[in-house]
RNA sequence: GGAAAGGUAGCUCAGCUGGUUAGAGCACGGCACUCAUAAUGCCGGGGUCGAGGGUUCGAGUCCCUCCCUUUCCA
């Protein structure tokens, strides 16, 4: 039977460009997606940007322009990110529009109607120069703790205490330098607490198979909360001014982004009707009778960070706001994309620019292979680690994969004219095939991802090996052998065809190509091609290219020079962040060490740049002279190498762990290629201490130690004489 | 302060309801091979499964305590 899934991923807030955890789950849902197309079931995937809210508002007014001009700009940027990508969206739209206006009124005019609103005075702090009331987000005073200057209210950065806006001493806005004044206003609340609410919701969240085990967990212990957890009434309403949707029958009143935003879905999907998408996509219904049609499975993908609006709010809104509206089948979630083991971060240059990525030149499959590795069922967060990436890509997707056909179709091609020939027993490789497909099929509908590359990884293990074995190039000699080489060849072939089928939801791009230019169909893969015997291919032509660790030099090195850009608020960071807004008041990683290491790193090579000269030393000629001030401000110091190893994916790099007497320090040095880390321990070394911390593709380098080089090879690093001990300063 | 998730080879991770000498990939060392836009195959070194208790004939897998990381809540 086909399934009719609607799906979505969350709306990203339209007042920045896509970062990298947009795009993960973009992918993510994609390959899903992309997945449940080639089963044949119809698919509509939609998303939107996320328009309303104070933080646009701001942004607009800020920049002079209309928030819709603003919103405008932001949402025309979008389609170089979904196409570079490959990420397959049947429509785009926003929550800005005449669909959401009317269905958010109406879904709030049905919660009302139900009992489900009511009208409470708040008070709340009120800036009156600028006319407006303000979250907590926008007021920062001292801190009554440590009495530190400029602090947000909801975590101290200096002594980390959580403090309440009315707590600061000397509270200011943000947004205008006023004293804000406490002001009573009505403010709309939806009666998340009622019994039938959480009545309701407890029998949702616990329906099995609808979320993963930690989401229920997590959510029931909101629905369930007792005393000061307890579950409260969700406060709908914002007083203007407000860039959002009226409240009906209530004048300067508007609906919280948050009510608006997931109707959002809706809308997208109304609107994507409206177009004639759905149609040509197979849906010949109305949007409300594709909507409220019981078979309908409506399916969110969202990160970690929202899974209270999506698990509580959202299922409980469409619950009574009635039919045509449909509880939500599953809500997905995903943890976030960490870089080197650390929380993305802008201001630190940590993050990782999705265009520039592919402006480097990376291949948008890489990645999305790459994440499709390593993510699985659970709500786990996944570390980008550019070693491992290049290690993964390389040795996976071109070691193994790609070159099964590339080692196969030539024998083929020159041998056989492109005819595929069996021996043996073709129903077993058929029905092998099969039962391959069926193990990838369960993994890829339960989000296994990375269970399901595993397992293809295996089964290109599995041909190589075969293939290895009976060598084919041996064969190849003697026309005597024709039969058998036609026959191993034609099996690495039939294997790299369903290999293709069981990456085509995660490598759209080559899976096409191999579908028509080296299997000759006129359409692309569908998953029950998987076994299917080929008959012909066409000559091979190379299907990917492998990292190049260049690349990754140029990805992040990029990342430093945008790292003051504003760092805007995180993928779906509507309510404000625990840890406050991002400071911005981290040095932005200075550059120069990652110059100084790739350059170092080419050890022996053609040009090898001296590092400081230790005191004493000649300075090359060309050195201009320096003052003992200028050299005084380089701090050399004795070091005990504790550690040395090997850096996965680095060609000439060391990993050191340095003893300084008083800290220990990791620093990557470039001299792989003439020391062995073995002898490397334990003996004492110059490291200059006090050059600026480095993010690397490998880690960040806390110092460089010194090696002398000249026109002719070898690198020699420096020791000091008996008697030095780690920390000694140099001078 | 409360809660959740996680801590398994150098790195990234598998290890289902407890059961043979704890696995994979990459990295590292060696060998083989040459069809492959340079790749594969074979062999090997390497882990007291965060620490300490406990239950059990038997625990990475269950229970308790503690430590560390990340996150959420107030």
């Amino acid at each position: 039977m086909t399934r009719k899934l609607f799906v979505t991923t969350a709306l990203p807030y339209a007042n920045g460009p896509l970062h990298i955890g947009h795009i993960m789950e973009y992918i993510q849902a994609d390959i899903w997606v992309r997945f449940q197309r080639m089963l044949g079931n119809e698919v509509h995937f939609v998303c939107a940007d996320d328009a309303h809210g104070a933080p646009i508002m701001l942004k607009a007014e800020a920049e002079g322009i209309t928030p819709q001009a603003l919103v405008a700009r932001i949402a025309a940027e979008r389609p170089q990110y979904l196409r570079g990508f490959h990420i397959s969206f049947d429509h785009w739209y926003s929550t800005d529009s005449p669909e959401n206006v009317a269905l958010s009124q109406n879904v709030y005019t049905r919660l009302k109607k139900a009992d489900l609103i009511y009208v409470k005075p708040v008070e709340q702090f009120y800036d009156p120069l600028k006319g407006m009331f303000l979250a907590d987000r926008y007021i920062k005073g001292e801190c009554p703790n440590c009495h530190a200057k400029d602090q947000y209210a909801d975590a101290c950065e200096v002594c980390s205490i959580v403090n309440s806006p009315a707590a600061l001493i000397e509270p200011y806005s943000t947004l205008s330098g006023a004293k804000p004044v406490l002001k009573t206003s009505d403010h709309f609340f939806f009666r998340l607490s009622a019994p039938e609410c959480v009545e309701f919701l407890s029998a949702w969240l616990e329906t099995p198979g609808r979320l993963q085990p930690q989401v229920v967990n997590k959510a029931r212990e909101w629905l369930t909360g007792k005393g000061d957890d307890a579950l409260g009434d969700w406060d709908i309403s914002r007083d203007e001014p407000y860039f959002g949707i009226p409240i009906p029958d209530a004048p300067g009143k508007y609906f919280y982004v948050w009510l608006d935003a997931p109707i959002g879905y809706l809308a997208a999907l109304q609107n994507y009707f409206a177009s004639g998408k759905a149609r040509a996509n197979g849906e010949l219904r109305t949007f409300e009778a594709f909507l409220s049609a019981p078979d309908t499975e409506q399916i969110h993908f969202i990160g970690k960070d929202i899974i209270y609006f999506h698990t509580l709010f959202w299922p409980a809104m469409l619950k009574f706001a009635g039919a045509p509206y449909k509880i939500p089948n599953h809500v997905y979630v995903h943890g976030f994309l960490t870089v080197l083991g650390e929380k993305m971060s802008k201001s630190r240059g940590t993050g990782i620019d999705p265009l520039r990525y592919l402006d480097v030149g990376m291949n948008a499959e890489w990645l999305r292979y790459y994440i499709a590795a390593k993510l699985n069922s659970n709500v786990e967060d996944v570390d980008f680690n550019p070693g491992d990436f290049i290690a993964r890509v390389n040795s996976d997707l071109i070691g193994k994969y790609v070159n099964i056909a590339s080692r196969a179709a030539n024998f083929i091609t020159k041998y056989f004219g492109g005819e595929l020939q069996y021996s043996g027993d073709q129903d077993m490789l058929v029905r092998e095939a099969r039962s391959l497909a069926a193990l990838a099929r369960e993994n890829y509908e339960a989000r296994e991802l990375g269970k399901a590359m595993r397992d293809v990884m295996s089964i290109a293990d599995r041909i190589n090996q075969e293939f290895d074995a009976r060598q084919p190039w041996i064969l190849a000699k003697d026309p005597a052998n024709s039969a058998e080489l036609q026959d191993v060849c034609s099996r690495a072939l039939h294997g790299f065809k369903l290999l293709t089928v069981l990456l085509a939801p995660v490598l759209p791009q080559v899976a096409e190509r191999v579908a028509k230019e080296l299997f000759g169909l006129d359409r692309p893969f569908q998953w029950s091609d998987a076994d299917v015997l080929p008959t012909r291919v066409n000559p091979y032509h190379h299907l990917m290219t492998r990292v190049d660790p260049k690349q990754l030099d140029a990805l992040f090195e990029v990342d430093k020079e945008s790292a003051n850009v504003n760092a805007d608020k995180p993928q779906g960071a509507k309510t404000r962040s625990a840890s406050g807004p991002t400071s911005g008041r981290d040095a932005p990683v200075t550059v120069g060490a990652l110059l100084e290491r790739s350059k170092f790193a080419q050890g022996a090579g053609a040009n090898p740049t001296a590092p400081v000269p230790p005191a004493g030393a000649d300075a090359a000629s060309s050195t201009a002279t320096i003052s003992i001030d200028e050299f005084k401000k380089i701090d050399l110091r004795i070091a005990r190498i504790v550690n040395a190893e090997h850096v996965e994916g680095a060609d000439k790099l060391l990993k050191l762990t340095l003893d300084l007497g008083t800290e220990t320090r990791t620093v990557f040095a470039g001299i792989k290629s003439v020391y062995d880390p073995a002898t490397l321990k334990d003996r004492l070394t110059v490291v200059v201490a006090n050059l600026a911390p480095r993010k690397m593709k490998f880690g960040v380098s806390q110092g460089m130690v010194l090696a002398a080089s000249g026109a002719t090879p070898g690198l020699f690093l420096l020791s000091p004489d008996a008697g030095a001990t780690p920390g000694m300063k140099i001078s």
